[in-house]
DNA sequence: AACGGAGGTTCCAATGAGCGGAACACTACT
DNA sequence: AGTAGTGTTCCGCTCATTGGAACCTCCGTT
């Protein structure tokens, strides 16, 4: 009897484990020792040491001179090949830049993927604060500026799915209450963008506005800065432009 | 005795076939059927069969309503973790995105990587031409423009075994003759940017400057256009700046 | 309606690749 | 020298993986 097949129930593939390995990089952890790797995924030494030697021979992963597992560029290069949002982000990336120039601060553009929202990408490093986001990740609706407006603009059925789910607690000022999200999503509803105040990690806040089709948000468009660098009325003012200039591009020709 | 494991010589693993599998999709094929995907990884359609729906399961591979796979949003979303140049790509995007602006045309930042161009951004699709170049692509160093500047910017001893190996003639004007190219390199690295005539693909011609550090071109910026666009002094004037000015950003505060 | 072909899926017996425990290295810190 | 943490190799058992074959489901054609 082989314990590992045993212990989860579903017996794991060996591309199933190997997927396991890759997926226990993110955005915390983005290099890891082997320990970490077999920890993390729950597999014998032996047998995360073959799995992540046979994804090195790949290109999958690389190890560095710290000795430690890194995803590999072969990765990068095919994740590329995937539609996420093409025209979306071709579209939107000068303007994007734009509102960097302008603002300084992160600018972040997101779309709804799995009942979160999916950072497809994000502008401004190390002259802005440091947020959770980053482009490829995963962040929950309800703490987040984008995710707000994401999930205000679903149809009256979604939203209520998610509220119908536990609500994931990330700071002290998340909100986690079905009945106040849903009054916080009526209202950004209402106003037209939404604003966050340390719900996702503390001492930011933010503001995001939705790029609408049909009426429905295909994207939306945010901007994260340290609390008190957030001028909210030139923020919302600058990203609604950006939002129709984006809407029109993506309008024309396709 | 199983086949496929004495075919080949090498005996493939599961999670190599795995790999194999997605190695088949590239810029020209972003969407495959089974059979295709069959063919181009040489393995017996059963297999292929097992291996797809095991990636799919991970969510590396998703079916369209077209019933074609295409890379999946994990497979993005964990590639993006991979360390490609992202000092750079942070630090030039919005000086890309200016260029970008100014010109209408193809703006794109390559890299060295395994002996081809590797393309960390591109910019600009539908308002321009259509070219070889994707951003996560790889396009040989002696048929591009990026390419022959990263080239002419390396070693001469690694631009020697680069003239050693065998070179692929893309169009009838690519310069596949290793004598011609080494001159062709020479003459880059006087007139500090390299021009193409159709060198890579039929109609296009390009421009571009290296990014130096410490003599040697750590990055390459290039503009693809129609030749009938092609502004050379124009474009020439705005990838110096423009280099001068990622070289800056790259400088300060690290 | 019957045919044919291509693409896709399921089945199943045989087997060797993958499995993980154990023993072994190597380093670092004490 | 001792201990703990990390990484690597070995090896016999076994079950997941394998691929041929049969089957299914759409097509367009006859």
């Amino acid at each position: 009897m082989s314990p590992a097949r045993t212990t989860a129930g579903a017996p794991i593939s060996s591309i199933g484990r190997a997927i396991a390995v890759l997926g226990c990089f993110n955005e915390r952890r983005r290099a890891l020792t082997l320990s970490e790797i077999s920890k993390k995924s729950l597999l014998p030494m032996s047998s995360t040491h073959r799995v992540v030697a046979e994804l090195v021979t790949g290109g999958f992963l690389v190890r560095g001179s710290d000795r430690k597992y890194r995803i590999g560029t072969r990765m990068w290069s095919i994740g590329q090949l995937a539609p996420v949002s093409d025209q979306l982000r071709h579209r939107a990336l000068p303007t994007l830049a734009r509102l960097y120039e302008e603002t300084g601060e992160n600018i972040t553009l997101a779309v709804l993927d799995r009942g979160q929202a999916l950072y497809v990408d994000r502008l401004g490093g190390e002259r802005s604060v440091h947020t959770g986001a980053r482009a490829g990740g995963h962040l929950p609706l309800h703490t987040t500026g984008v995710g707000k407006v994401l999930l205000a603009w679903q149809t009256p059925a979604a939203i209520e799915k998610y509220l119908g789910r536990p609500l994931e607690r990330t700071t002290p000022y998340s909100i986690v209450d079905p009945v106040k999200l849903k009054k916080e999503l009526d209202e950004t509803r209402e106003r037209g963008y939404a604003l966050t105040r340390q719900e996702s990690t503390a001492g930011n806040g933010s503001v995001a506005v939705p790029i609408l089709r049909g009426g429905r948000a295909v994207a939306a468009l945010g901007v994260v800065a340290h609390l008190t660098h957030l001028d909210i009325p030139r923020l919302v003012e600058v990203l609604q432009a950006a939002s129709e200039s984006i809407r029109h591009e993506l309008e024309n020709d396709h």
